[in-house]
DNA sequence: ACCTGAACACCGTTCAAGT
DNA sequence: ACCTGAACACCGTTCAAGT
Protein backbone atom coordinates (compact mmCIF):
# COMPACT_ATOMS: atom_id res chain seq x y z
CA UNK A 1 0.00 0.00 0.00
CA UNK A 2 1.86 3.02 -1.40
CA UNK A 3 -0.50 5.53 -0.44
CA UNK A 4 -0.99 6.91 2.91
CA UNK A 5 -3.43 9.47 2.48
CA UNK A 6 -7.14 8.63 0.68
CA UNK A 7 -6.00 9.97 -2.96
CA UNK A 8 -5.72 6.56 -4.50
CA UNK A 9 -3.07 6.90 -7.18
CA UNK A 10 -3.07 9.33 -9.80
CA UNK A 11 -0.46 8.03 -12.38
CA UNK A 12 -1.03 10.98 -14.25
CA UNK A 13 -4.62 10.97 -14.91
CA UNK A 14 -8.16 11.41 -13.45
CA UNK A 15 -8.29 14.94 -15.30
CA UNK A 16 -12.38 15.09 -14.33
CA UNK A 17 -15.36 16.61 -16.64
CA UNK A 18 -14.51 19.79 -15.42
CA UNK A 19 -11.11 20.20 -16.14
CA UNK A 20 -11.80 18.77 -19.88
CA UNK A 21 -14.72 22.29 -19.33
CA UNK A 22 -11.90 24.75 -18.28
CA UNK A 23 -9.49 23.78 -20.72
CA UNK A 24 -11.94 23.84 -23.38
CA UNK A 25 -14.05 27.46 -22.22
CA UNK A 26 -10.38 28.87 -22.06
CA UNK A 27 -9.10 27.73 -25.58
CA UNK A 28 -12.95 28.74 -26.59
CA UNK A 29 -11.87 32.41 -25.57
CA UNK A 30 -8.52 31.93 -27.48
CA UNK A 31 -9.45 30.46 -30.96
CA UNK A 32 -13.12 30.52 -31.60
CA UNK A 33 -15.88 27.58 -31.83
CA UNK A 34 -14.85 26.24 -34.52
CA UNK A 35 -11.15 26.18 -33.84
CA UNK A 36 -11.53 24.02 -30.81
CA UNK A 37 -10.98 20.35 -31.85
CA UNK A 38 -10.99 17.25 -29.24
CA UNK A 39 -7.35 16.68 -30.33
CA UNK A 40 -6.42 20.47 -28.89
CA UNK A 41 -8.39 19.72 -25.91
CA UNK A 42 -6.41 16.77 -24.92
CA UNK A 43 -3.24 18.49 -25.67
CA UNK A 44 -4.16 21.20 -23.45
CA UNK A 45 -4.81 18.59 -21.08
CA UNK A 46 -1.51 16.22 -21.96
CA UNK A 47 -3.27 13.62 -23.07
CA UNK A 48 -4.48 12.08 -26.16
CA UNK A 49 -7.86 12.87 -27.86
CA UNK A 50 -9.16 9.30 -26.94
CA UNK A 51 -9.30 10.11 -23.26
CA UNK A 52 -12.42 13.06 -23.40
CA UNK A 53 -14.27 9.84 -24.41
CA UNK A 54 -14.58 9.20 -20.61
CA UNK A 55 -16.10 12.34 -20.03
CA UNK A 56 -18.13 13.17 -22.90
CA UNK A 57 -20.04 11.30 -25.75
CA UNK A 58 -19.10 13.17 -28.78
CA UNK A 59 -17.42 17.08 -29.75
CA UNK A 60 -21.21 18.27 -29.87
CA UNK A 61 -22.14 17.23 -26.28
CA UNK A 62 -18.86 18.64 -25.33
CA UNK A 63 -19.45 22.14 -26.45
CA UNK A 64 -22.97 21.80 -25.35
CA UNK A 65 -21.70 21.47 -22.12
CA UNK A 66 -19.03 24.36 -22.30
CA UNK A 67 -22.05 26.57 -23.58
CA UNK A 68 -24.09 25.44 -20.20
CA UNK A 69 -21.04 26.14 -18.07
CA UNK A 70 -21.04 29.88 -19.47
CA UNK A 71 -24.54 30.88 -18.04
CA UNK A 72 -23.40 29.05 -14.67
CA UNK A 73 -22.65 32.04 -12.74
CA UNK A 74 -25.52 34.58 -14.25
CA UNK A 75 -27.82 35.48 -11.06
CA UNK A 76 -30.85 35.42 -11.21
CA UNK A 77 -32.49 39.03 -10.27
CA UNK A 78 -34.42 38.98 -6.91
CA UNK A 79 -38.00 40.64 -6.27
CA UNK A 80 -36.26 44.19 -4.95
CA UNK A 81 -35.16 44.42 -8.21
CA UNK A 82 -37.89 46.25 -9.66
CA UNK A 83 -41.23 44.77 -11.74
CA UNK A 84 -41.67 41.63 -13.63
CA UNK A 85 -40.26 43.62 -17.01
CA UNK A 86 -37.14 45.67 -15.50
CA UNK A 87 -35.99 41.94 -13.76
CA UNK A 88 -36.44 40.41 -17.14
CA UNK A 89 -34.44 43.00 -18.91
CA UNK A 90 -31.66 42.78 -16.38
CA UNK A 91 -31.91 39.08 -16.57
CA UNK A 92 -31.24 38.73 -20.92
CA UNK A 93 -28.76 41.36 -20.34
CA UNK A 94 -26.82 39.37 -17.85
CA UNK A 95 -26.95 36.24 -19.94
CA UNK A 96 -26.34 37.99 -22.97
CA UNK A 97 -23.13 40.12 -20.72
CA UNK A 98 -21.86 36.66 -19.51
CA UNK A 99 -22.21 34.59 -23.53
CA UNK A 100 -20.19 37.50 -24.64
CA UNK A 101 -17.43 37.43 -22.61
CA UNK A 102 -16.46 33.87 -24.45
CA UNK A 103 -15.50 34.56 -27.48
CA UNK A 104 -17.89 33.38 -29.96
CA UNK A 105 -19.49 30.73 -27.60
CA UNK A 106 -23.08 31.78 -28.27
CA UNK A 107 -22.88 30.01 -31.74
CA UNK A 108 -23.47 26.88 -30.18
CA UNK A 109 -26.78 27.92 -28.73
CA UNK A 110 -27.65 29.34 -32.19
CA UNK A 111 -27.37 25.76 -33.66
CA UNK A 112 -28.73 22.40 -32.32
CA UNK A 113 -27.72 22.01 -28.60
CA UNK A 114 -30.00 20.63 -25.82
CA UNK A 115 -31.00 22.97 -22.67
CA UNK A 116 -28.35 22.05 -19.74
CA UNK A 117 -29.58 22.66 -16.03
CA UNK A 118 -28.02 26.16 -16.50
CA UNK A 119 -29.79 27.03 -19.42
CA UNK A 120 -33.01 24.99 -18.25
CA UNK A 121 -32.87 27.44 -14.91
CA UNK A 122 -32.42 30.94 -16.24
CA UNK A 123 -35.19 29.43 -18.92
CA UNK A 124 -37.56 28.89 -16.15
CA UNK A 125 -37.06 32.17 -14.97
CA UNK A 126 -38.01 33.98 -17.60
CA UNK A 127 -40.55 31.73 -18.46
CA UNK A 128 -41.79 32.61 -14.60
CA UNK A 129 -41.47 36.69 -15.23
CA UNK A 130 -43.43 36.28 -18.71
CA UNK A 131 -46.29 34.60 -16.76
CA UNK A 132 -46.06 37.27 -13.95
CA UNK A 133 -46.56 39.73 -16.84
CA UNK A 134 -49.81 38.13 -18.13
CA UNK A 135 -48.52 36.80 -21.09
CA UNK A 136 -51.08 33.16 -21.65
CA UNK A 137 -49.28 30.09 -22.65
CA UNK A 138 -48.14 30.12 -26.11
CA UNK A 139 -46.93 34.05 -26.10
CA UNK A 140 -44.68 33.01 -23.25
CA UNK A 141 -43.28 29.97 -25.30
CA UNK A 142 -42.93 31.51 -28.42
CA UNK A 143 -41.85 34.65 -26.26
CA UNK A 144 -39.00 32.21 -24.70
CA UNK A 145 -38.19 31.30 -28.18
CA UNK A 146 -37.44 34.79 -29.68
CA UNK A 147 -35.50 35.61 -26.14
CA UNK A 148 -33.47 33.07 -27.35
CA UNK A 149 -32.73 34.04 -30.57
CA UNK A 150 -32.36 37.50 -29.33
CA UNK A 151 -29.59 36.40 -26.61
CA UNK A 152 -27.87 34.30 -28.52
CA UNK A 153 -27.60 36.32 -31.51
CA UNK A 154 -26.85 39.33 -29.34
CA UNK A 155 -24.35 37.87 -27.46
CA UNK A 156 -22.65 36.96 -30.82
CA UNK A 157 -22.55 40.17 -32.04
CA UNK A 158 -21.08 41.58 -28.83
CA UNK A 159 -18.39 39.19 -29.03
CA UNK A 160 -15.15 40.00 -28.15
CA UNK A 161 -16.09 43.25 -26.30
CA UNK A 162 -13.79 43.41 -23.61
CA UNK A 163 -10.85 41.96 -25.29
CA UNK A 164 -7.91 44.73 -25.54
CA UNK A 165 -7.91 45.99 -28.27
CA UNK A 166 -10.99 45.08 -28.96
CA UNK A 167 -9.92 42.10 -31.43
CA UNK A 168 -8.90 43.22 -34.79
CA UNK A 169 -12.48 43.27 -35.67
CA UNK A 170 -11.91 42.29 -39.61
CA UNK A 171 -15.11 41.21 -40.40
CA UNK A 172 -16.81 44.05 -39.06
CA UNK A 173 -14.49 45.95 -41.08
CA UNK A 174 -15.14 44.38 -43.97
CA UNK A 175 -18.77 44.95 -43.50
CA UNK A 176 -18.52 48.56 -42.75
CA UNK A 177 -16.76 48.53 -46.38
CA UNK A 178 -19.12 46.67 -48.17
CA UNK A 179 -21.75 49.33 -46.92
CA UNK A 180 -19.98 52.46 -47.66
CA UNK A 181 -19.04 51.57 -51.22
CA UNK A 182 -22.34 50.22 -52.16
CA UNK A 183 -23.44 51.61 -55.59
CA UNK A 184 -26.12 54.41 -54.61
CA UNK A 185 -27.87 53.89 -57.70
CA UNK A 186 -29.29 50.30 -56.36
CA UNK A 187 -29.07 50.85 -52.77
CA UNK A 188 -29.55 54.08 -51.62
CA UNK A 189 -31.49 53.37 -48.74
CA UNK A 190 -28.17 50.77 -47.57
CA UNK A 191 -25.55 53.42 -48.63
CA UNK A 192 -27.75 56.27 -46.77
CA UNK A 193 -28.26 53.90 -43.53
CA UNK A 194 -24.16 52.75 -43.35
CA UNK A 195 -23.13 54.78 -40.88
CA UNK A 196 -25.81 53.45 -38.16
CA UNK A 197 -25.92 50.23 -39.63
CA UNK A 198 -21.98 48.97 -38.15
CA UNK A 199 -21.91 51.68 -35.79
CA UNK A 200 -23.04 53.22 -32.12
CA UNK A 201 -23.26 51.93 -29.25
CA UNK A 202 -23.36 48.51 -29.02
CA UNK A 203 -25.58 48.44 -25.49
CA UNK A 204 -27.68 50.96 -26.23
CA UNK A 205 -28.11 48.64 -29.69
CA UNK A 206 -28.92 45.41 -27.67
CA UNK A 207 -31.54 47.71 -25.05
CA UNK A 208 -33.03 49.00 -27.66
CA UNK A 209 -33.76 45.74 -29.67
CA UNK A 210 -34.81 44.38 -26.01
CA UNK A 211 -37.02 46.93 -25.70
CA UNK A 212 -38.46 46.43 -28.56
CA UNK A 213 -39.31 42.39 -28.31
CA UNK A 214 -41.02 42.86 -25.41
CA UNK A 215 -42.94 46.25 -25.99
CA UNK A 216 -44.12 44.00 -29.09
CA UNK A 217 -44.65 41.35 -26.80
CA UNK A 218 -46.94 43.41 -24.92
CA UNK A 219 -48.96 44.65 -27.87
CA UNK A 220 -50.44 41.14 -28.29
CA UNK A 221 -53.67 40.42 -27.58
CA UNK A 222 -54.53 37.69 -24.88
CA UNK A 223 -54.92 34.84 -26.97
CA UNK A 224 -57.97 32.83 -27.75
CA UNK A 225 -59.11 31.46 -23.99
CA UNK A 226 -59.21 27.82 -25.59
CA UNK A 227 -55.31 27.39 -25.18
CA UNK A 228 -54.85 24.97 -22.03
CA UNK A 229 -57.32 22.47 -21.88
CA UNK A 230 -58.12 22.03 -24.93
CA UNK A 231 -54.82 21.04 -26.32
CA UNK A 232 -55.83 17.40 -27.36
CA UNK A 233 -53.01 17.44 -29.68
CA UNK A 234 -50.22 19.05 -29.55
CA UNK A 235 -49.04 18.39 -33.19
CA UNK A 236 -45.58 17.55 -32.79
CA UNK A 237 -43.61 19.68 -35.18
CA UNK A 238 -40.83 20.29 -36.95
CA UNK A 239 -37.98 22.91 -35.31
CA UNK A 240 -34.71 22.94 -34.93
CA UNK A 241 -33.35 25.55 -32.07
CA UNK A 242 -34.98 25.10 -28.57
CA UNK A 243 -34.04 27.24 -25.54
CA UNK A 244 -31.43 28.41 -23.46
CA UNK A 245 -29.03 25.38 -23.60
CA UNK B 1 -9.65 22.56 -85.68
CA UNK B 2 -11.55 19.77 -84.81
CA UNK B 3 -14.44 21.94 -83.49
CA UNK B 4 -17.63 22.55 -86.12
CA UNK B 5 -19.16 25.15 -83.55
CA UNK B 6 -18.32 27.30 -80.89
CA UNK B 7 -17.72 25.14 -78.31
CA UNK B 8 -14.28 25.25 -78.17
CA UNK B 9 -13.26 21.98 -75.97
CA UNK B 10 -14.84 20.62 -72.89
CA UNK B 11 -12.16 17.81 -72.60
CA UNK B 12 -13.67 17.08 -69.15
CA UNK B 13 -13.62 20.36 -68.01
CA UNK B 14 -15.39 24.31 -67.59
CA UNK B 15 -17.89 23.71 -64.82
CA UNK B 16 -18.70 26.50 -64.22
CA UNK B 17 -19.30 28.67 -60.94
CA UNK B 18 -23.29 27.97 -61.69
CA UNK B 19 -22.76 23.57 -61.80
CA UNK B 20 -20.56 23.94 -58.47
CA UNK B 21 -23.12 25.96 -56.72
CA UNK B 22 -25.97 24.10 -57.85
CA UNK B 23 -24.14 20.59 -56.58
CA UNK B 24 -23.35 22.04 -53.30
CA UNK B 25 -27.03 23.29 -53.03
CA UNK B 26 -28.12 19.73 -53.82
CA UNK B 27 -25.67 18.50 -50.91
CA UNK B 28 -26.73 20.89 -48.71
CA UNK B 29 -30.47 19.53 -49.31
CA UNK B 30 -29.72 16.39 -48.73
CA UNK B 31 -26.76 16.34 -45.85
CA UNK B 32 -27.15 19.46 -44.16
CA UNK B 33 -24.81 22.29 -44.48
CA UNK B 34 -22.08 20.86 -41.83
CA UNK B 35 -21.52 17.59 -43.71
CA UNK B 36 -20.94 19.17 -47.34
CA UNK B 37 -17.19 19.19 -47.67
CA UNK B 38 -15.31 20.33 -51.18
CA UNK B 39 -14.40 17.03 -51.21
CA UNK B 40 -17.81 15.84 -51.38
CA UNK B 41 -18.44 18.92 -53.86
CA UNK B 42 -16.23 18.20 -56.01
CA UNK B 43 -16.91 14.40 -55.66
CA UNK B 44 -20.26 15.25 -57.79
CA UNK B 45 -18.83 16.94 -60.12
CA UNK B 46 -16.42 14.12 -60.95
CA UNK B 47 -13.47 15.89 -60.09
CA UNK B 48 -10.69 16.64 -57.23
CA UNK B 49 -11.32 19.35 -54.50
CA UNK B 50 -8.42 21.36 -55.77
CA UNK B 51 -10.58 22.64 -59.01
CA UNK B 52 -13.15 24.08 -56.96
CA UNK B 53 -10.27 26.86 -56.07
CA UNK B 54 -10.80 28.18 -59.39
CA UNK B 55 -14.09 29.19 -58.70
CA UNK B 56 -13.97 30.30 -54.48
CA UNK B 57 -11.40 31.35 -52.64
CA UNK B 58 -12.23 28.69 -49.58
CA UNK B 59 -14.76 27.13 -48.03
CA UNK B 60 -16.75 29.87 -46.34
CA UNK B 61 -17.03 31.47 -49.77
CA UNK B 62 -18.59 29.02 -51.37
CA UNK B 63 -21.34 28.54 -48.91
CA UNK B 64 -21.68 32.52 -48.66
CA UNK B 65 -22.87 32.36 -52.25
CA UNK B 66 -24.66 29.56 -51.92
CA UNK B 67 -26.66 31.06 -49.56
CA UNK B 68 -27.34 34.12 -51.49
CA UNK B 69 -28.21 31.80 -54.13
CA UNK B 70 -30.96 30.27 -51.97
CA UNK B 71 -32.97 33.53 -51.86
CA UNK B 72 -32.07 34.76 -54.96
CA UNK B 73 -35.67 34.26 -56.87
CA UNK B 74 -37.45 36.30 -54.08
CA UNK B 75 -39.54 38.57 -55.73
CA UNK B 76 -40.33 41.53 -53.62
CA UNK B 77 -44.08 42.29 -53.18
CA UNK B 78 -45.05 45.29 -55.01
CA UNK B 79 -47.07 48.83 -54.50
CA UNK B 80 -50.59 46.91 -55.10
CA UNK B 81 -49.71 44.40 -52.52
CA UNK B 82 -50.59 46.55 -50.01
CA UNK B 83 -49.58 49.14 -47.26
CA UNK B 84 -45.39 49.31 -46.43
CA UNK B 85 -45.93 46.91 -43.03
CA UNK B 86 -48.37 44.27 -45.07
CA UNK B 87 -45.41 44.54 -47.80
CA UNK B 88 -42.67 43.88 -45.47
CA UNK B 89 -44.35 41.22 -43.64
CA UNK B 90 -44.65 39.00 -47.51
CA UNK B 91 -41.19 40.32 -48.22
CA UNK B 92 -39.78 38.30 -44.82
CA UNK B 93 -42.25 35.64 -45.19
CA UNK B 94 -41.06 34.63 -48.78
CA UNK B 95 -37.29 35.07 -47.71
CA UNK B 96 -37.55 32.88 -44.90
CA UNK B 97 -39.31 30.05 -46.97
CA UNK B 98 -37.13 30.35 -49.50
CA UNK B 99 -34.46 29.44 -46.66
CA UNK B 100 -36.03 27.19 -45.08
CA UNK B 101 -36.61 25.23 -48.24
CA UNK B 102 -33.26 24.52 -48.07
CA UNK B 103 -32.59 22.25 -45.53
CA UNK B 104 -30.31 24.13 -42.28
CA UNK B 105 -28.89 26.46 -44.85
CA UNK B 106 -29.56 29.13 -42.79
CA UNK B 107 -27.18 28.59 -40.34
CA UNK B 108 -24.87 30.03 -43.08
CA UNK B 109 -26.61 33.67 -42.36
CA UNK B 110 -26.28 33.07 -38.59
CA UNK B 111 -22.63 33.33 -38.42
CA UNK B 112 -20.77 35.41 -40.42
CA UNK B 113 -21.51 35.71 -44.12
CA UNK B 114 -21.08 39.23 -45.99
CA UNK B 115 -23.99 39.95 -47.78
CA UNK B 116 -24.05 38.91 -51.18
CA UNK B 117 -25.72 40.81 -54.23
CA UNK B 118 -29.68 39.18 -53.50
CA UNK B 119 -29.27 39.76 -49.55
CA UNK B 120 -28.30 43.58 -50.31
CA UNK B 121 -31.40 43.68 -52.81
CA UNK B 122 -33.56 42.23 -50.21
CA UNK B 123 -32.27 44.36 -47.40
CA UNK B 124 -32.52 47.63 -49.70
CA UNK B 125 -36.20 46.67 -49.93
CA UNK B 126 -36.83 45.89 -45.97
CA UNK B 127 -34.64 49.44 -45.34
CA UNK B 128 -36.96 50.98 -47.70
CA UNK B 129 -40.23 49.80 -46.61
CA UNK B 130 -39.21 50.31 -42.63
CA UNK B 131 -37.94 54.06 -43.90
CA UNK B 132 -41.45 54.83 -45.63
CA UNK B 133 -42.86 52.95 -41.75
CA UNK B 134 -41.80 56.48 -40.62
CA UNK B 135 -38.37 54.27 -38.87
CA UNK B 136 -35.54 57.09 -38.61
CA UNK B 137 -32.25 55.81 -39.60
CA UNK B 138 -30.60 54.22 -36.55
CA UNK B 139 -34.35 52.61 -35.94
CA UNK B 140 -33.98 51.64 -39.28
CA UNK B 141 -30.73 49.79 -38.85
CA UNK B 142 -31.80 48.05 -35.59
CA UNK B 143 -34.72 46.57 -37.09
CA UNK B 144 -32.90 45.07 -40.15
CA UNK B 145 -30.28 43.52 -37.67
CA UNK B 146 -33.30 42.20 -35.90
CA UNK B 147 -35.35 40.88 -38.37
CA UNK B 148 -32.00 39.41 -40.07
CA UNK B 149 -31.60 37.98 -37.11
CA UNK B 150 -35.53 36.64 -36.94
CA UNK B 151 -35.09 35.61 -40.83
CA UNK B 152 -31.99 33.42 -40.10
CA UNK B 153 -33.55 31.52 -36.50
CA UNK B 154 -37.06 31.48 -38.32
CA UNK B 155 -35.58 29.66 -40.97
CA UNK B 156 -33.73 27.03 -39.57
CA UNK B 157 -36.22 26.42 -36.89
CA UNK B 158 -38.87 25.78 -40.07
CA UNK B 159 -35.94 23.88 -42.01
CA UNK B 160 -37.11 20.58 -43.58
CA UNK B 161 -40.78 21.39 -43.36
CA UNK B 162 -41.33 20.43 -46.93
CA UNK B 163 -40.04 17.04 -46.81
CA UNK B 164 -42.08 13.78 -47.02
CA UNK B 165 -41.70 12.58 -44.31
CA UNK B 166 -40.92 15.72 -42.59
CA UNK B 167 -37.60 14.28 -41.28
CA UNK B 168 -37.00 11.94 -38.00
CA UNK B 169 -36.79 15.12 -36.05
CA UNK B 170 -34.65 13.40 -33.87
CA UNK B 171 -33.75 17.27 -32.23
CA UNK B 172 -37.51 18.43 -31.55
CA UNK B 173 -38.52 15.19 -30.29
CA UNK B 174 -35.72 15.16 -27.91
CA UNK B 175 -36.15 18.49 -26.60
CA UNK B 176 -39.80 17.79 -25.99
CA UNK B 177 -38.58 14.73 -24.10
CA UNK B 178 -36.35 17.26 -22.11
CA UNK B 179 -39.17 19.48 -21.43
CA UNK B 180 -41.51 17.01 -20.42
CA UNK B 181 -39.77 15.22 -18.17
CA UNK B 182 -38.11 18.17 -16.40
CA UNK B 183 -38.71 17.69 -12.62
CA UNK B 184 -42.01 19.89 -11.81
CA UNK B 185 -40.04 21.13 -8.62
CA UNK B 186 -37.55 23.00 -10.22
CA UNK B 187 -39.25 23.98 -13.00
CA UNK B 188 -42.69 24.43 -12.99
CA UNK B 189 -43.52 26.99 -15.24
CA UNK B 190 -41.58 25.29 -18.11
CA UNK B 191 -43.27 21.92 -17.13
CA UNK B 192 -46.52 23.87 -17.67
CA UNK B 193 -46.06 25.31 -20.75
CA UNK B 194 -43.87 21.63 -22.20
CA UNK B 195 -47.41 21.25 -25.19
CA UNK B 196 -46.68 24.59 -26.23
CA UNK B 197 -42.67 25.11 -26.31
CA UNK B 198 -42.25 22.46 -29.17
CA UNK B 199 -45.61 22.20 -30.22
CA UNK B 200 -48.04 24.58 -32.35
CA UNK B 201 -48.34 25.39 -35.63
CA UNK B 202 -44.67 26.58 -37.49
CA UNK B 203 -46.46 29.55 -39.35
CA UNK B 204 -48.56 30.48 -37.08
CA UNK B 205 -45.58 30.89 -34.69
CA UNK B 206 -43.79 32.68 -37.28
CA UNK B 207 -46.32 35.19 -37.89
CA UNK B 208 -46.98 35.91 -34.48
CA UNK B 209 -43.39 36.38 -33.10
CA UNK B 210 -42.88 38.75 -36.37
CA UNK B 211 -46.07 40.87 -35.38
CA UNK B 212 -44.12 41.13 -32.36
CA UNK B 213 -40.97 42.60 -33.46
CA UNK B 214 -43.18 44.89 -35.77
CA UNK B 215 -45.20 46.25 -33.22
CA UNK B 216 -42.31 46.71 -31.02
CA UNK B 217 -40.95 48.18 -33.66
CA UNK B 218 -43.26 51.14 -33.76
CA UNK B 219 -44.08 51.66 -30.16
CA UNK B 220 -40.54 52.81 -29.74
CA UNK B 221 -40.74 56.79 -29.44
CA UNK B 222 -38.48 58.05 -32.55
CA UNK B 223 -34.81 59.18 -31.71
CA UNK B 224 -33.35 62.21 -30.51
CA UNK B 225 -33.58 64.23 -34.14
CA UNK B 226 -29.87 64.61 -33.55
CA UNK B 227 -29.27 61.65 -35.53
CA UNK B 228 -28.32 62.58 -39.09
CA UNK B 229 -25.68 65.79 -39.45
CA UNK B 230 -24.13 65.00 -35.98
CA UNK B 231 -22.69 62.13 -36.59
CA UNK B 232 -19.13 63.22 -36.69
CA UNK B 233 -17.44 60.14 -35.27
CA UNK B 234 -19.60 56.34 -36.20
CA UNK B 235 -17.41 55.21 -33.35
CA UNK B 236 -16.91 51.79 -35.59
CA UNK B 237 -17.48 49.02 -33.18
CA UNK B 238 -17.81 45.07 -33.04
CA UNK B 239 -20.13 43.08 -34.26
CA UNK B 240 -19.97 39.74 -35.83
CA UNK B 241 -23.03 39.76 -38.14
CA UNK B 242 -24.41 41.83 -40.72
CA UNK B 243 -27.57 41.79 -42.79
CA UNK B 244 -28.90 39.51 -45.06
CA UNK B 245 -25.88 37.78 -46.76
C1' DA C 1 -13.62 2.72 -14.08
C1' DC C 2 -10.40 5.31 -16.29
C1' DC C 3 -6.85 6.07 -19.51
C1' DT C 4 -4.19 5.46 -23.86
C1' DG C 5 -1.55 4.51 -28.56
C1' DA C 6 -2.61 3.37 -32.85
C1' DA C 7 -5.49 3.16 -36.53
C1' DC C 8 -9.52 4.45 -39.72
C1' DA C 9 -11.82 7.37 -42.59
C1' DC C 10 -12.17 11.59 -43.32
C1' DC C 11 -11.13 17.09 -43.69
C1' DG C 12 -9.41 22.11 -46.15
C1' DT C 13 -5.83 23.88 -48.67
C1' DT C 14 -1.56 24.21 -51.45
C1' DC C 15 1.43 23.36 -55.18
C1' DA C 16 3.78 21.89 -59.09
C1' DA C 17 2.51 20.19 -63.29
C1' DG C 18 -0.35 19.70 -67.15
C1' DT C 19 -3.66 21.62 -71.10
C1' DA D 1 -7.23 30.48 -67.66
C1' DC D 2 -8.63 26.35 -66.14
C1' DC D 3 -7.96 21.85 -64.34
C1' DT D 4 -5.68 18.11 -61.60
C1' DG D 5 -2.98 14.34 -58.71
C1' DA D 6 -0.49 14.19 -54.88
C1' DA D 7 0.87 15.78 -50.69
C1' DC D 8 0.54 18.31 -46.06
C1' DA D 9 -1.30 19.03 -41.80
C1' DC D 10 -5.01 18.37 -39.72
C1' DC D 11 -9.94 16.33 -38.06
C1' DG D 12 -13.65 13.03 -34.92
C1' DT D 13 -14.17 8.58 -33.43
C1' DT D 14 -13.23 3.65 -32.38
C1' DC D 15 -10.93 -0.12 -30.41
C1' DA D 16 -8.01 -3.26 -28.29
C1' DA D 17 -5.00 -3.05 -24.66
C1' DG D 18 -3.35 -1.55 -20.37
C1' DT D 19 -3.90 -0.02 -15.14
Amino acid sequence: MPQARSRSRPSKSMLGLDAVLAATIALVDELGCEAVSLRRVAQALQTGPASLYVYVRDRQELMALVLDHAVADVVVPDDGAGDWRTRLELLVGRIVTALAGHNDIASIGLRDALPGPHGLRLTEEMARLLRTGGLDDDACSWAIDLLGQYIYSTALENAGAGTDPPTPETFTARLDATFRTLPAGRYPTLRALAPSLTGGNRDARAAWKLRVIIDGLLAQPPHTPLSRETHVTPAPVTGRRGPLS
